[in-house]
DNA sequence: GATGAATGAGGGTTCATTCAT
DNA sequence: TATGAATGAACCCTCATTCAT
């Protein structure tokens, strides 16, 4: 009942691609542009079906219901967010505010770059937390995490004060980029540049939680 | 077309109560409780008229239709948010740090009172963000017009770096604000205090704003 | 139950005009007018109480229902169109011919002067002809004595051919010009010239029913 | 917009029979009964569904609303009754006056033989003949082309006066008609003998159409 | 596996009618 | 008499989901 899809495909999350895990990501593309355009409740499986090139039956073959493609959705989505996320960080190296900047700057580059994934992630993430928080949502635990391991590991270096409780941090750094990415998703473009706000936000944060040497 | 209600009440928004502007308010009342229990999409108008005491017509003279009830509830809200919000900060005085975390605790102490709008304000404006888009929500652009007006006010008086641009600080804290929001309505209390964590947040932004003689 | 309405006016229907009377008729000449534009279905009561500068309630007090309004706007400008037709056959003179000529000219006539009276008639009364079957529609029967008198008297003058029975051939003929009038009022005068074609089928009729001496 | 229907049966008209095909009728069967028993407006659509033995949504399937729905019954019958009459003239030869009475007699035993039919045809499409005059009725045309078609046969034989317009003869003439069948179906059968008055009423046509030898 | 015709519960909204003022 | 705010039953239509093929 909880557990989720994906019936034609394995378990394993092993890409070997065939006719079925194709199907199953058009279709989840196909949900990914209607939800963003549409909303989740206004956009109708058999629309998701015919973007897709299916028979609306066909959505039900890889996941249970509407839910769980929204469900599916996001996790196959904030997989890959994640996974880019990290290999930023990674690649920022050690330091500290380098990789909170690094952090900061792919996701607004990945909102700009994205804008359908963004929506959906901003708008419908939110409007489904409900149904989220009894299916849980372990991808966005994962962001979280990671977000509140630069910080974490700044602290730990030193390099960041060390009195603000990583997670609150995390979160508080997540809500900006949400909110601006949501401001820009809904302006497009005209209001302001989503990178250059994304820097000035890491320059806020950074210069908030840098330590004092008093 | 535009226009959002309040047929038989006159059209002036002077408060003048009467049997009809009580009969409104406890419609939107409802639709505070159902919307924040349900969501917007799961909350049923007859539900709704139940809840206020009145048939399920009735509604329909109050508001356009159920996207009208959703707005008007904004407007409603927001107003009186935003009253709250600059009393406090007047409250505070002239000095920008006690402005801007009068505001930030204002925000929290109003999400911890009244947990029923501030899910409808966090999770169901986003929602409807897209339809905002087109409506407009003015109030909530005097939402920001406040808070971006503490930030300003604190450059202009050499508190607060003035390289931030203040609407994008504005934002940011909002987001923040509205993140931890999230966070505490889902685990309603359960996983840390959003008091605490709204001074945590404070500090990060006022760090993160002050001034720098170097 | 049956017994249509006037309460505040008295039984009679002696003109005795007041502010009574003359509001009904402002009813009635509203529902003429929007029952005639959308139809009796379509017509909301609202509209015509608008229409009439009366308040909803009001209509109420005159007529029974929505039902009773239509039935006695029929009587009412029925009982008109007899009077006008009894007395242009009266003008006529004693002429079997000219006699039936002028009720089907001053039919004609009535429609082109009251294209909304005209639709009415001609479209709704067949609606409600099902519940008129209830109810009954004496002054439709009365229309029909009318003709079939006419028929009848040149039948016993001699003039017209006496095999026809006269109550068959008076619902031909109003079928005839119920006909014409409805395909008059559709095309709105572009099509034809509604009192030639009454000209042309009187000439019809009058050469069908004219006596052979053979 | 305009296209009515059929969307699970191919476009064409062709007959091809299957479950489909089948299904459609059944429906416009119901709706033929149910419109005629108790009017287009009081007529449910659930109630045609049971009728027809299918479910709610399936009406929609076939057609796009309850006005298109009735619509499509009549373009349905129209072809039909166009279908009899035009085999029944043919059958009558080449005489003027057998092929006008031909027509006539066949429409009167058509009416006697399908009551719910001709119960739509003379209440239901004149009510909907607004929007009728909108969807427009091809069907309709044809028929008092057929008609019309007879009568300047008969004209150009040399057997009907010429001074008569066609196309105004034809309408008159089902005007006749449509009178007769409402006053038979509203009596139904009680009053008069509808074969009979169909003769009548053909005499007096075809002597107001004979051409005379001055 | 894939299809898509069929299902039918469900809900927003309308609008004739009432009745307290 | 007159009002018009309030009522609430009623209904068309949508659309997620199923299942025979």
């Amino acid at each position: 009942m909880t557990a989720h899809s994906s019936p034609p495909s394995p378990r394993t999350s092993a890409p070997r691609p065939g006719a079925s895990e194709d199907k199953r990501e058009r279709i989840l593309a196909a949900a990914e542009r209607l939800f963003a355009e549409r909303g989740f409740f206004h956009a109708r499986v058999a629309e998701i079906a015919r973007e897709a090139g299916v028979a609306d039956g066909t959505i039900y073959l890889y996941f249970k219901n509407k839910d769980d493609l929204l469900i599916s959705l996001f996790e196959s989505r904030m997989e890959r967010v994640n996974a880019e996320l990290t290999a930023a960080i990674e690649r920022a190296g050690s330091e500290p505010a380098a990789r909170l900047r690094a952090f900061i700057d792919t996701y607004a580059a990945l909102v700009v770059g994205s804008p359908a994934l963004a929506e959906v992630l901003t708008v419908e993430l939110r409007q489904s937390a409900k149904f989220m928080k009894e299916y849980q949502n372990p991808r966005f635990g994962d962001f979280l995490k990671i977000l509140a391991g630069v910080v974490e590991s700044g602290q730990e270096a030193g390099a960041f004060d060390s009195e603000m409780p990583a997670p609150v941090v995390a979160r508080a750094v997540f809500g900006m980029l949400d909110e601006l990415a949501l401001a820009w998703l809904l302006g497009r473009g005209e209001k302001f540049d989503m990178v250059r706000a994304a820097g000035a936000i890491g320059s806020l944060v950074l210069r908030g939680l840098e330590r004092r040497t008093s």
